[in-house]
DNA sequence: CTTAGCACTTGAGTAACTTGAGTGCTAAAA
DNA sequence: TTTTAGCACTCAAGTTACTCAAGTGCTAAG
């Protein structure tokens, strides 16, 4: 009880607490010194810390993790808020990274926090199409479909004529010996046999060949939104910029950003400072949750915010928000698989 | 003489600069005194400050700006940075927004400021071709294309089934009515008759209508791209966070920040502190140039700094990157338009 | 017009002191 | 055996006083 009670002071007020002001809380009637000797206890026990000999306690992170994993009760959403989820959610978006990238941007509103979303994925995409749109003298465009509907595209210029022929020769190539095949399989061919093969058709296949590799490696990458990036600079207490930087740095690398949320779990997961990962986060708290959307994969959703963050709140919120949003692209699929 | 030497050891060291250290540098032998009779005539017309009623001076703005008007002479670039500049614009790049891109980046690194960078433009694009490419099931693909060769894209799920047939109606009334229109009356066409037309050949126009509106709207803003966003981190001094929120927010409206930039102009151009148009960069500055690519119209590129920043060396600086940029799109474009 | 000299101003840094919140420990009370 | 009152002790943080160095303006002499 006294643990707990000082997660919820500390994290509400960013003071460490006291003997006096804690046994003055307890819904039971007990003296400061009775505290301060169940403090001692807890001190022994690495739960919880003094900032100097005299100070109040603040929790250590095993503090937290205990807090986390056997006291707290996630707050009941506010109404307000699942108003401000609904709506934003209601949308009639036409495709599903917008809804993926709303929900980041919603999140990181809701608690002045960092949000970050993942869109839900397949283990593996495989290519389910490949197309050569040629769209002015020199310019084509190359477009590439997985078969979880993912499209990427991208422009180029050419540099020697080509015919409508040439073109469609190569797209068959592709399409013939690469559809079906998961992403990586098709990368890897990139390197070895498929750029002889082009050859046959271009007199300069680089051109082509580094598209065709760009736009592989967007549509293989990870749909990651971040949202509410410039909050950071509310809840870190670092005044050391190149400290900023290697988070802003880290945050805009989605693939170093996907090992820091880790495995996916059907809880709600909690890490804790040090417990993170990555060094830089150190300082900081993740919770993490998994939503599914219905047969379509699995996504995450997640948040960040300083290590002294009220859990019980943002457990609540994250949990809410992970089924909302469950909801709503179930919904979206259902409209469109129809 | 004077005014020069405060400027520049200002702008080098950051500390107010008094008289006996100024009088040392100066080339002719003068008493401190005499230096300090001086600077109190140079404060007497507001070309220099006292930060105190003891300290050294700072250049007030309206010194800055005699600085920049008529005393600066632009360092000759540093062999090492032409080299920078040359190398990383050198490489092969399929598409002129890559190098727009780069440019920003390749400016902000080798200043340790913000860059920004505005696409070379005519007046007014043309809609010059509008396509939509069937993808899968029921994903279409709307491209766009202006007449200097941008390209906009965007996918979109359809709800019910629609026909080839139908498509290429859409196509085909789209290609009619509006190629070789300027985007703004394209995109007043879209307002009006076009949504009654697109109506006779879809079911549900409202999905189409607001994709090509999207990639309309795409292709009518400005090609803005900023670098070293994080810069900003470096030389902000300001610790108020809602201040830093508010500056990168004015990054991220390119609208806004086409405001701050200005007209164009053959000269460089130099704004500082308040002179600037958006009270938000009350303390900064900005060093501004326009390039010309050819006849394929003028772009932008711009560096924010603090308004103690090195300007001898900046426009030395932004004056070569300038000339250099202007040769690689001259060459890019030679390359392609042949 | 320039310069030496001097009294004066001020920020920045340092040391000394005060205050208050909080602790641990002891011994008495429950 | 547990709880509590009491007390001496600790420490960060704030305040005050003081020193120092860099700089200024002004005056009077060169």
């Amino acid at each position: 009880m006294i643990l707990k009670a000082i997660v919820r002071d500390y994290t509400s007020s960013g003071v460490p607490v006291g003997s006096k002001a804690l046994a003055a809380q307890l819904p039971m009637h007990v003296s400061s010194a009775t505290v301060r000797n169940e403090m001692a206890a807890l001190e022994e026990l690495g739960l919880i810390a003094k900032t100097h000999s005299s100070s109040g306690r603040i929790p250590s992170v095993k503090g937290y993790r205990y807090y986390v994993d056997h006291l707290v009760q996630p707050d009941p959403i506010k109404a307000n808020d699942i108003d401000i989820i609904k709506s934003s959610l209601e949308g009639q978006f036409l495709k599903i990274d917008e809804i993926i990238e709303t929900s980041a941007k919603i999140l990181s509103n809701l608690t002045s926090y960092t949000a970050f979303s993942l869109k839900p994925e397949h283990k593996q995409s495989r290519l389910s199409g490949f197309r050569l749109v040629p769209l002015g003298k020199r310019q084509v465009m190359a477009v590439l479909v997985t078969d979880n509907g993912d499209v990427e595209s991208q422009t180029f210029n050419i540099t020697t004529k080509i015919t409508g022929d040439q073109l469609e020769a190569v797209v068959r190539l592709i399409n013939d010996q690469l559809i079906g095949k998961p992403l990586d399989e098709v990368l890897a061919s990139l390197q070895s046999d498929i750029p002889m093969q082009v050859a046959n058709y271009l007199q300069q296949p680089e051109g082509f060949l580094k598209v065709f590799g760009d736009v592989l490696t967007q549509a293989a990458q990870d749909r990651f939104y971040v949202g509410g990036r410039l909050n950071l600079l509310n809840f870190s207490d670092s005044n050391d910029v190149d400290e900023l930087k290697s988070l802003y740095t880290l945050m805009d690398h989605s693939d170093d950003m996907a090992d820091v949320l880790g495995q996916p779990s059907d809880h709600i997961q909690v890490q804790i400072g040090s417990e993170m990962t990555n060094d830089i986060l150190r300082d900081y708290s993740l919770i993490t949750a998994t939503y599914e959307a219905g047969d379509h994969g699995k996504g995450v959703i997640a948040l960040l915010g300083p290590t002294r963050m009220p859990y019980s709140r943002m457990i609540g919120l994250v949990g809410a928000f992970r089924q909302e949003l469950a909801q709503r692209l179930i919904d979206y699929y259902r409209y469109f698989d129809q």
